[in-house]
DNA sequence: CTTGAAAAGTGATTTAGGTCACTTTTAGCT
DNA sequence: AGCTAAAAGTGACCTAAATCACTTTTCAAG
C-alpha cells in the first residue's frame, strides 16, 4: 500500500511540493478501494460519496438516455480522477454510472476531506485548482470538436491523441464517446 | 472604479472571505479595461495575456472553422470569467476570438499575477479551485447535452436555463452555440 | 422618419449519419 | 481445443438536419 500512496504523492508533487508533515496529513484523508472488471464505482440514483484517483485500471463514466442508450462522458485510467463531479459537489444523488473496464484500484476522497486538506494545505488547493483548470480546458476542446468536426475527423483526432486508449477499449465504446453509432464508426478509415 | 472593485471583492467573497489586507493585495494585481460593442478582447493567433472578469456587458467566445463558420464556445456576461484558457494557461498564441456583443468592462488578470495571488492568499486559490470545478461540471453537462439530446431539446433546455441570455443575443448565435444551423433553429417550437 | 444592413423565416433539395437486420470475427471460459 | 457471447463489419433503407436560394422582418444610424 505504501508504494501506491507514493504514486499518489508523486501525482500531487508534479505540480506543488509537499512537506512530509503535509503529506502525512493529506494521505490520511484517503481510503483505498479495489474493484473487478464490470463492477460499479458509481451508480445513477445513488449518493456519490467520493471522488476517485485511479491507481491502476480503466473505467468508463456514462449516462443512459431514455432509450437505454449509453453515452460516454469520460474514460479514466491510472493517474486520472473520476467521479460524478456534479452530484459529488452538490452532495445529491448521481445521474451517471461509472464502471470498470478492467480490474481497478482507487484512492477515495470525500468532499469533507477534500475541503479539509485544501483549507489546511494550500499546495493541495493549488493542485486541485490547476487540475480543474486543465480539465476545463480539455472539455472545451471536446466541445469544440463536437461543434466543428465531422464524426470521422473526431475519430482520427482521438486516434492520434490517445492511441493507447483505443487499444484498451472496444470500438463501440469509442463510438459512444465520439457521439456516433457503432456501425458508422466501423465504416470509417478502413 | 472603487465600486467596480467592490463588485469583484463580493464575487470572491461569495466563496471565501478575505481580510482587508488580502483584498488590497489581490485587487492591486488586476487592471481595468473597457471595450465597445464589436471590439475584440482576444483574437486568434495573438498572445493571450489575461483572463478577464466581466464587470458588465456581454461577450462571445468562438472559433472559426476552415469554411469560415463561427462556432460559439461560450457566452459570458457580468460576473463571468472569460479567456482563451488554453492559450492563456500555456502562454501560447490563441486559437479563438472573443468579442463584445455589448459595450463591456473588464478586470484583467495576468497568469503571473494569478499565480502570485493564489500562492500568497490561499482563499484565492480555493476560490479559483471551486470556480474551475463548477466550470468543469457545466461543460460536462453541455457535452452530455450534445451527445444525448436533439438540437430542439437543447434549445428548449437553454430557453429554460438562461432565458435572459436569449433576449440579449441574436438567434443565429444561439444556433451556433447549440451546434445547429440558423435555419433549423428557426423552424423549432414557434 | 427613412433607409440600408443584419436578422429571421421559409421552401426545396441534399447529405451525413442513424437504424435495422444479418454475417463474420474475436475473445473469454470452462 | 471448443463453445458461447460479445464485438465488429456490412448492406439497405430512413431521417434529422445541413445547405442553398430567396423573402420578410427588425433594427440601428443618419
Amino acid at each position: 500500500m505504501e508504494e501506491k500512496l507514493d504514486l499518489l504523492r508523486q501525482h500531487f508533487e508534479e505540480l506543488f511540493a509537499l512537506t512530509d508533515d503535509e503529506w502525512n496529513f493529506v494521505k490520511s484523508q484517503f481510503q483505498y478501494k479495489s474493484l473487478k472488471k464490470h463492477q460499479f464505482l458509481i451508480q445513477s440514483g445513488q449518493s456519490v460519496d467520493f471522488e476517485y484517483w485511479i491507481i491502476n485500471g480503466l473505467v468508463k463514466a456514462y449516462s443512459i438516455d431514455d432509450k437505454g442508450k449509453e453515452h460516454i462522458l469520460q474514460f479514466a485510467m491510472e493517474n486520472y480522477w473520476v467521479s460524478d463531479h456534479c452530484a459529488f459537489q452538490h452532495q445529491e444523488p448521481g445521474s451517471i454510472f461509472v464502471d470498470c473496464l478492467e480490474d481497478s484500484e482507487f484512492f477515495c476522497l470525500s468532499l469533507e476531506n477534500r475541503e479539509k486538506i485544501c483549507l489546511e494545505v494550500p499546495a493541495v488547493a493549488n493542485f486541485f485548482r490547476i487540475k480543474s483548470n486543465n480539465g476545463y480546458i480539455n472539455l472545451q476542446q471536446r466541445i469544440l470538436s463536437l461543434l466543428t468536426m465531422t464524426a470521422e475527423s473526431r475519430y482520427e483526432y482521438l486516434l492520434n491523441k490517445l492511441p493507447k486508449l483505443i487499444q484498451r477499449v472496444p470500438k463501440k465504446l469509442i463510438a459512444s464517446y465520439l457521439g456516433v453509432s457503432r456501425e458508422t464508426l466501423s465504416r470509417f478509415n478502413s
